[in-house]
Order: structure tokens, then sequence, then C-alpha cells
DNA sequence: TCTATTACCTGTAGCAACTACAGATTCAAG
DNA sequence: CTTGAATCTGTAGTTGCTACAGGTAATAGA
């Protein structure tokens, strides 16, 4: 039975134990999300626990669709310890707010396509009020 | 009283016209969506009121959430002549279900980050339970 | 100890869909 | 004919990665 991988682990070991792909991993370092790790004689990077659990909550507060900015934004409060739960709510719900803003957006073009359909006769000639409604030309001799 | 600007057009009448930037009329034209237009003696763009409908078009498809490959696709088949409205009715369709994903992706989101916020105590100590949910490490130790 | 096979290194370029320059040229009006 | 606005080309930036190419390092087996 092989052992448990165990501290300091190479990059490749980090992304299999976080599912975080290599060049990613990479990336962050590059973006200063991650800390410069040490290395071993030969150049290659060795990474500690601590560097996992950054790389940990990194991904996971991507999964939650945090911008990289909002993350290092996160990151800085937690690592100079200057957070308060309270700021964090807040910095989460200003988040939820996005959110919900980008849902309404996608719900009235879900509408506004579903409408175009509904008048679409649904059959094979090359007629199609879609169409006719995306070419439509601006109504560039209306009145005002 | 100024006359209305007549085709053919610069560049710049038919930003304004179309409400689309100079920058993007041209990277459509780099990325063949719309024709190269015929040019003046010195070089300068100029654009027939085909040109304008097909801009109208693109920029009309990209509100609606698009791709810039879906709208390639669309234009071919109308430029071809090649299609049926129950063919567009399709792609249009295809669009939906995914606008729709993309609604439920985000919804998800929404409802986790509020369960996360939900237990924040909402005080001024750096003690979080939305931070510790995050860099909570990942079950190393645990068993399969 | 040698060697073969991984593992890892750097650096660059690509994706989508634009936007924003810089530095040169052309057009249109007075 | 001059001036100033319009336009030209080409390149680089944005976000969050991913995918190479062409090397060097580490390691396991013989």
């Amino acid at each position: 039975m092989k052992r448990r991988e165990i501290f300091p682990v190479g990059i490749g070991a980090l992304s299999r134990r976080t599912g975080c792909n290599i060049e990613t991993i990479r990336y962050y370092e590059k973006k200063e999300l991650l800390p410069d790790p040490p290395r071993s004689v030969g150049g290659h990077r060795l990474y500690s626990a601590d560097h996992m659990k950054r790389l940990t909550f990194i991904r996971r507060t991507r999964k939650f669709g945090f911008t990289m900015k909002q993350i290092r934004q996160l990151l800085s409060l937690v690592d100079q310890n200057q957070y308060s739960c309270r700021d964090i709510k807040s910095l989460t719900m200003d988040h939820v707010v996005e959110i919900r803003d980008k849902i309404a957006g996608l719900k009235k073009l879900e509408q506004a396509l579903l409408k175009m359909a509904a008048d679409c006769s649904d059959d094979q000639l090359p007629v199609c009020p879609i169409i006719d409604a995306l070419y439509e030309p601006l109504d560039v001799d209306a009145p005002a």
C-alpha cells in the first residue's frame, strides 16, 4: 500500500489533491493569489499544507462565482486578520446581488426569445419572423 | 437643417447609426461577420445600407446572448437562403435551453451563498462561518 | 551506478468579445 | 491651403484559464 503523500509535495500531488490543474496553480502564483512556494535544489515547487488550504479556498470561492479580484480582497482581509463576520457577510451579499442581477437579465432574454419563437410557423420555408425581427432595419426614417 | 447622412457612409456614421462602436465594427470585419466594405481612394471604409442591416442583425443577436459562432451559423444560413423557419426556431430554442441552464446554475450559487451567510453572527469579530466553510481543509484523512 | 520514465520547469500563445491606445494618413470645410 | 476631425493599421490589454514546445530534475528499477 502506497503511503499517503506527505508535505511538502510537488505541484502534481497538489493538483491531484485539490482537483486544480497544474497550469492553473502556476497561474495563481503568477497572479499573486498563491505565494511563491520554496523550491527544491533543482527548482521544483514544494508546497506545504498551508498552500493547499489556500488553494482550496481559492477554488471554492471561484466555484461560488467570485472573481479573482474579489478573492484577492477576501484573502487580504483574512491574511491580515482584519476582517469581521459582518464584513464578510456584506461582501457575500453584494455577490448575491450580482448573481440576482445576472439571473434577472437572463430571464428577460429567455422571455424575449420565447416571444419571438412563438410567432414561428415551424414550417420549412425560408421565411421566419425571428430572422425578420433581427434583421428589421433601424427606424431610420421613423419620426421622433 | 443637416441632411440625413446618405450611403455610402463612413465608419463613424455607421457607428452612430447602429450604436456599435468603431473598433467593434472593424473587429467584426476581421472576424468575418461583416464583409470587407469597399474603400475610398484614400482607404477609408464605405458602408452601404446592406452593411448596416447586417451589423444591426449582429448587434441584436449579440444582445440576445448568441455567441459569435452561433451568429456566424445564422448568417450563413440566411446568406445562402438555406434556412427554414423550423431550423431557426430550433436554434433559438437551443439557445433558450442554454440560458435556462445558466439560470439554474446561478440559482444554486445564490442558495449556497445564502445558506452560508445565514450562519453569520453579523458581529465584528474576525470569526466567520463563511470563511471557515471556504477554508475548511479537504477531507484528506477521511475514509472513502 | 546507469538509465528510462516520469515529473516538472519556463515561456508563449490561444479562447471570447471586445476595448484602447499610438502614430500615421486622409477627408472636408473655411 | 490649412486646419482639425475622421479614419487608418497594428498592437496590447481585459478575465480565467488551458495547451503546447522544448527543455531540465527527480526517481525507480536493473
